[in-house]
DNA sequence: GAACCAATGTTGGCTGAGCCAACTATATAG
DNA sequence: CTATATAGTTGGCTCAGCCAACATTGGTTC
């Protein structure tokens, strides 16, 4: 996907979807390169930070604060009690559900992951300023937030507010 | 009930190349759904594009322009080719190329998916100002340029390890 | 010309993200 | 008690983005 000899048509180059892509396939291609390296995926980082922050939950639960597909989170969960870095067992308050808890050994893990996306941030961002990384974020939040405001429907739905 | 279940882990919600992705994937799909109502995809525009700017050209040349791989190109130029949007024919002057070149119909087709795409930035972008458009596509276009200038272009790293 | 290397088009395949449908078991509301 | 909703799970689907291998042709060097 990288363009060899420079002349990319206008109509792309300026194009606000494409740019968006485009960095977002360098980012996920830094991202996903760090993480391997570990043996680790972007799904098993984001459910280590829904569990750490937020404590023992049920998958169901996790999907809802990530994002992520129920059934895709029923892989990240096997493969990360497979390592012991997660724990799933039923909660016996619900049979319906498992609560999926966090060892040490996941605590630790992710705080290596943090170390090693910390890098990769700013790998990506190395020709912004720190005033520029926090005007990115802002403008690309605004737009998640609109995305979130404006679209009820999707897998980042919340709860209705009534 | 579960409340405040909508929460992103803050490790997620401030992290760039996260965020990137996702505001890539709410675009995405945006795109794809707008070219999907006239039997595209991006894959179409993208060569379009580069033959309406640069006129008839080689695959391997629309490869480097646009940044997909030679043997998705064989697949784009076949889709396009059967519409008429665009034309294959032999290079008489080098039997290993073929010169496409865009139709009359392929133009206007473009230029429908020219208002399309203008449509859904729009869309897209919403929430923030032209001024803050402009911004935004600034920043991301000088993370670009710097992946550009400093990724040792896979494209011409065609050298066997010797 | 022969030998060699580079470029082109093409086929086939691979991985992961992001989905969705359907099923079973269990919980809860009416 | 019945109906509906939720939880976990399995299986599958599409697309983007790659990569390897091959045959054909062009260009270069001796």
């Amino acid at each position: 996907m990288e363009n060899a000899e420079g002349t990319v048509p206008n109509r792309l180059r300026a194009l606000p979807s494409r740019l968006i892509n485009h960095v977002a396939t360098s980012a996920n291609r830094l991202v996903d390169q760090a993480l391997a390296a570990t043996g680790s995926r972007r799904y098993h980082y984001a459910l280590l930070a829904a569990l750490e922050e937020f404590g023992p939950a049920s998958q169901a639960a996790l999907g809802r604060r990530t994002g992520i597909d129920r059934s895709d989170i029923v892989a990240t969960v096997n493969e990360l009690s497979e390592r012991e870095l997660v724990e799933r067992r039923p909660d016996p308050t619900d049979r319906r559900r498992n609560i999926v808890t966090v060892t040490p050994a996941g605590t630790r893990h992710l705080k290596s992951l943090d170390r090693l996306l910390a890098d990769v941030q700013d790998e990506l961002l190395t020709s912004l300023t720190t005033a520029e990384r926090e005007q990115l974020v802002g403008l690309l939040s605004r737009i998640v937030d609109h995305q979130l405001a404006s679209t009820p429907d999707r897998s980042l739905l919340q709860r209705p507010p009534s």
